[in-house]
DNA sequence: GCAAAAGTGTTCAATGTACACCCATGC
DNA sequence: GCATGGGTGTACATTGAACACTTTTGC
């Protein structure tokens, strides 16, 4: 009898907590953890990251980064890589937790957990497509040095990403992951400077990436106009994975 | 009326949420938030990471490492902290965060992500007290080389603190936090040993370490047996401070 | 022929690595 | 006097940093 009674309880506080409002989050004993993406890619020489603009409350009409609840029976890698994959076109991607931020101040009148991954992304892998995604309005490609107001602390997961790539590429040439599949020397030199935001010097740079051992000479050239063809690369992912060891440590 | 009936059943769902038992967690729609403490210290001459000995389900009787639930209005790195206070005297102490796991598997019955911190801490600092640890029947040091039987992933835990240990030593030298605060060169030397898991060059290590001006002369010696005394060093603050943003980049 | 970006080597400084012997002490 | 760990310097290799001119193309 009392045991059915609790059943009872115990259903019906499912289905309160199912449909209950944000304001109530933060009366009850749970905390609730999301995912959220940022989404980096270099397009038209600006190294930009996918926003969309919020079609309900909190923050309606503000922009922020992709992000959604964690799955009870979904791990949180899985997590991040449903969110990309409502986004982009996914294909050997680069995606790596960042840091989980959970300020009981940074969700309002709720104690959302948000662990934040970043991703690095092709511009051509990703589909611009608000169709099919609850509560979004638009989405757009904005560049990082020039952001629109964010909702949430999703300014400073921003800034946090970009600290951890500048990091992960002094390490590893990463860069590739942002760039079409072929590539001039100057578009991969012009990456590294958009993400380490510091001039390299163009023969040292292009030294150290030929002695890498980790470019693909395509024989391919640019057709440009009034200038001299540059040479197309691609990125040797053979070479890479045997050196992942060395560069990740 | 709607309203009170409400209020009522949301009264009940907190405290029926407060009491329920682990198993019927994975019956609800919410995941459980905890925070687990690395603690590493040098101690004879070995690598040590404090664990507890749990007294209650799951895992009843394994070593774990210490953790709690995040509570509702604290935020992660203070929960992180007051765990870290239960156990020990901290003072200017080590504190990052390492990464979050949830696996849905991780925890038996119910959805519990953990977000990891790693602390590095002089032994001196610490108490080894059980006394006020609500279900813990045991605190001691253990030496990462040979660790008993853990609870959960903390063995994952642990194995990632100790890589992201290494990765932070290259980088700045956070070996003084293990250490006493006079301590002789070669005690720094094990330390770094230790850590990297490898032995280092005496001479290029000492070097290194004088070069850097980090290191204060205390102008003490140690007393010991059939050997000559050596020189004991302490860590320069101001100095490391002021080199922190190189040092972390 | 000219504008615009591609491509190309050498020199120097700093840093890391390898390596072996004498010193100070307690017993 | 001997056992034990403390303390010291040089030579070489590798890596990073500075620096300016010629080449190829479309118009």
């Amino acid at each position: 009898m009392c045991f059915e009674i609790i059943s009872v309880l115990l259903a019906i506080n499912r289905i309160l907590l199912y449909y209950r409002p944000m304001r109530t989050f933060a009366e009850t004993k749970t905390h609730e953890v999301t995912v959220d993406v940022v989404i980096l890619t270099i397009h038209d020489n600006r190294l930009k990251v996918l926003l969309i603009k919020r079609d309900k409350e909190p923050f309606r009409g503000k922009w922020s980064i992709p992000g959604g609840f964690i799955r009870l029976s979904e791990n949180i890698d899985d997590a991040a890589l449903r969110v990309l994959k409502e986004k982009t076109t996914v294909s050997n991607i680069y995606l790596e937790q960042l840091y989980t931020f959970g300020d009981p101040l940074r969700y309002p009148n709720a104690r959302v957990i948000t662990c934040a991954y970043f991703a690095l992304l092709r511009a051509e892998d990703i589909k611009l497509d608000v169709k099919g995604t609850e509560g979004v309005s638009d989405i757009q490609w904005h560049e990082v040095e020039n952001l629109p107001p964010l909702a949430f602390d999703h300014k400073e997961i921003i800034e946090y990403s970009l600290k951890r790539t500048r990091e992960r590429l002094e390490l590893c040439p990463i860069a590739f992951q942002l760039l079409p599949k072929k590539f001039t020397l100057t578009e991969l030199q012009k990456s590294y400077e958009l993400i380490l935001k510091k001039d390299l010097d163009k023969r040292n740079f292009r030294k150290k990436m030929l002695s890498s051992n980790i470019l693909v000479e395509t024989n391919e050239y640019t057709k440009s106009v009034s200038k001299r063809p540059a040479a197309l690369y691609s990125f040797d992912n053979i070479t890479l994975n045997s050196k992942r060891g060395h560069f990740f440590s």
